[in-house]
DNA sequence: TTTTTTACTAAACACTGTTTAGTACTTTTG
DNA sequence: CAAAAGTACTAAACAGTGTTTAGTAAAAAA
């Protein structure tokens, strides 16, 4: 291995350690509560180092943001050993659900905290994000080679079925159906899912 | 009047000013980006003195977010007029949609911005959102009455409805369409209400 | 006229993201 | 080997944040 190799297997093994601390730091207080300097007290280097291996707090965004998509992406790993594509789309569901509720901090990088500009289609930071919704897209016209949702454009479909799921989501994670009484907000967001699910299958 | 009145009258004088320019600022640069120092250098006035009439930066987060629940209510206000209740109910997510993209940081503050802890459904901060929501379900009782959404819980029905359409709207708002094409974005948000609206009147 | 209350603010505290200038240390070169 | 060049890092500063404390000047009450 050349000096110029080793060189940059140093710089990956910091930016390595730079985001598992930032990772770590992240899921038990939340993006916006995690400073530079914290992260930079985490690594023992001093805040300023963190700038070396990356441009700024978005970079570091992005590369969490990727990250929690590949976490996201094999979570629904086993649901593609279900043949029928419409049980396959409602446990894509489920799945959706219960991640969103279980990494909280995860999903609100991927789909809640406001994301920097550059970040349009041509942008490799959404790779991982496309590749989710093209095996929605994917699922639906499965679905629909097997007589379901017909005369739905499959694209659009997969955008309001994603909507449903993510406003289901970022309400609880917002703090949003606390006007409902405590004890039934899991009752009603379940009997939502359930009315859905039941929508879809009547189509 | 009295001394005493006169002091309460000076007093939501003083808050009422406060409010009016942190709410010019808010519309045109969002919430988290206007400061304190900036509301007091607007109203000319020290930054402590906003202390003196609001808690924290959360009294004012939720005194303008109320006031964005009575605009909101206001705008959804003509389509009383609409006989049909299906029909009303249409035209409310027509206007949902419409004043998320019309007015993105009244809607940010009502429904996306994380919202402090202490908001329960007794606390008075949600009073104008429970009343927003309360139409929705009365509506959609209204619709059973006339034979429609049979079987469905009407609270269920009105979170799944309400997830549907912030869903749609939080994603836009938040960036996460930038993975469609700019040219087909809104294509594809008025097809998925359109096939929304299609499914619910099936049901 | 003295005392008390009111309305206000300067300055500080403990943070934030980010940049600049500079320091040790290693590597390359003459 | 010594000088020059490059690397890896940081102290300190800049400009900002929400919030609190201590204090001042003016008005009202005693």
């Amino acid at each position: 291995m050349g000096v110029k190799e080793r060189k940059e297997r140093d710089r990956a093994e910091m930016r390595e350690m730079i985001l598992t601390s930032a990772h770590r730091l992240f899921v038990d207080r939340g993006f916006e509560e995690v400073s530079i300097r914290n992260i930079a007290e985490a690594i023992e280097y001093s805040p300023a180092t963190i700038y070396l291996y990356f441009k700024d707090k978005n970079e570091i965004f992005f590369a969490l943001h990727t990250e929690a998509f590949k976490v996201f992406n094999e979570f629904l790993g086993p649901i593609l050993q279900i043949a029928d594509p419409f049980q396959r789309l409602v446990a894509m569901g489920e799945k959706y659900l219960s991640f969103a509720l279980m990494h909280p901090q995860r999903y609100e990088i991927m789909f809640i905290i406001e994301s920097p500009m550059d970040c349009d289609e041509n942008s490799e930071n959404w790779a991982e994000g496309r590749r989710t919704l093209g095996f929605l897209e994917g699922l639906l016209m499965e679905c629909q080679a097997k007589g379901r949702f017909k005369g739905h454009n499959p694209q659009s479909l997969a955008f309001m079925i994603w909507s449903q799921m993510h406003g289901m989501c970022s309400l609880e994670l917002r703090n949003r159906t606390r006007c409902y009484p405590e004890d039934s907000r899991l009752q009603i967001r379940n009997e939502a899912f359930e009315s859905f699910k039941r929508i879809l299958a009547q189509l």
